[in-house]
DNA sequence: AGTTGTGTTGAAGA
DNA sequence: ATCTTCAACACAAC
């Protein structure tokens, strides 16, 4: 699932590899995702447009456009958000477009299955694709002016960046603390804070020896601190690994990221706990699974 | 073969 | 306000 990690490790990508490159045209299969416009003025919207910068909020991938002056028209600064929600990830590559059918052509990592769901491509203007895959198509696709998308309440009541260089000890303390739900929920909340989903609130209340179902407000300073580092350290390892891809999460060119593989106790019930070795358990936290160890992890 | 688990977010209901 | 449930959708595993 995209969290933080995956989604910057996309953002980075793009910036790498698509900065300068205009959008000649989209194409779709499953126009739900896209938000907002309908898609016909979606399209007309896009068209045309250069791509001069890629950020992240939280979940959110936000890629700045420029649409040229021509004539007399002014150019339009554009804010074309992207949410991959549960299974959705951006590709670039070639793809054959027929109809309703659509083939990958390269790189030859697009032909594995989870990278075989494309509903949405953005044409560049040379040659290549930006091209989502989606098998539950949940992911959606909205654009408009900067201003408009900015104030788009889903940006606008978001919580801070954990990794923010801005962001400090004092002010997690004061945002958590005044939380009375279960930590686990509150992690994932991210009006509280940013970016955080199942795979790493469990990882991190794993490395910080703390119960899911603690309630926030009855945390110690020193336990805030334990779940503050461990939210640093294990967001910086799976931002270093390129993310975790146990389930569909893949980077832009179709590969797999590495934290999966080093993980802590995210889908690892039943398995020995890595400090204890007493098995992981799973219990399930208003519709959400949180695996834990309940020997380390104190109430 | 039908049921359950997967998990992001927004909306609806209590 | 605050909580829970469901819906969007498709597939794997049981």
């Amino acid at each position: 699932m995209p969290e933080l990690p995956e989604v910057q490790t996309v953002v980075s990508d793009l910036n790498k590899k698509i900065i300068g490159k205009k959008i000649t045209g989209i194409w779709f299969d499953a126009p739900k995702i896209i938000k907002k416009s309908a898609p016909k003025n979606f399209s007309a919207l896009i068209k045309g447009a250069v791509i001069k910068e890629v950020k992240r909020r939280g979940k959110n991938i936000l890629i700045y456009l420029q649409k040229s002056q021509r004539l007399n028209v002014k150019g339009q600064k554009l804010l074309l958000l992207i949410h991959q929600k549960m299974t959705g990830h951006l590709l670039i590559g070639k793809w054959k477009i027929e109809n309703k059918k659509i083939r990958p052509l390269k790189p030859a990592a697009l032909k594995e299955k989870v990278n075989d769901y494309i509903h949405f491509i953005f044409k560049l203007d040379d040659g290549r694709m930006l091209g989502l895959s989606d098998l539950r198509k949940f992911a959606k696709v909205l654009c408009g002016s900067v201003e408009e998308i900015k104030a788009l309440p889903e940006l606008l009541k978001i919580g801070p960046e954990p990794l923010a260089a801005d962001f400090n000890f004092g002010q997690f303390q004061k945002i958590i603390s005044k939380e009375k739900r279960k930590i686990k929920q509150v992690l994932l909340d991210q009006e509280v804070i940013a970016g955080i989903g199942n795979i790493y609130s469990d990882d991190i209340l794993w490395q910080a020896r703390i119960h899911p179902f603690k309630p926030a407000d009855k945390l110690s300073g020193y336990e805030l601190k334990n779940i503050y580092k461990a939210m640093k350290m294990i967001l910086n390892k799976a931002v270093n690994l390129r993310g975790t891809s146990i389930s569909d999460f893949r980077d832009t060119a179709g590969k797999a990221g590495g934290y999966g593989n080093i993980r802590l106790v995210y889908r690892r019930e039943n398995e020995p706990c890595k400090r204890c070795q007493a098995p992981i358990k799973r219990v399930k936290i208003g519709g959400r699974s949180a695996r834990f160890c309940s020997f380390c992890q104190k109430l």
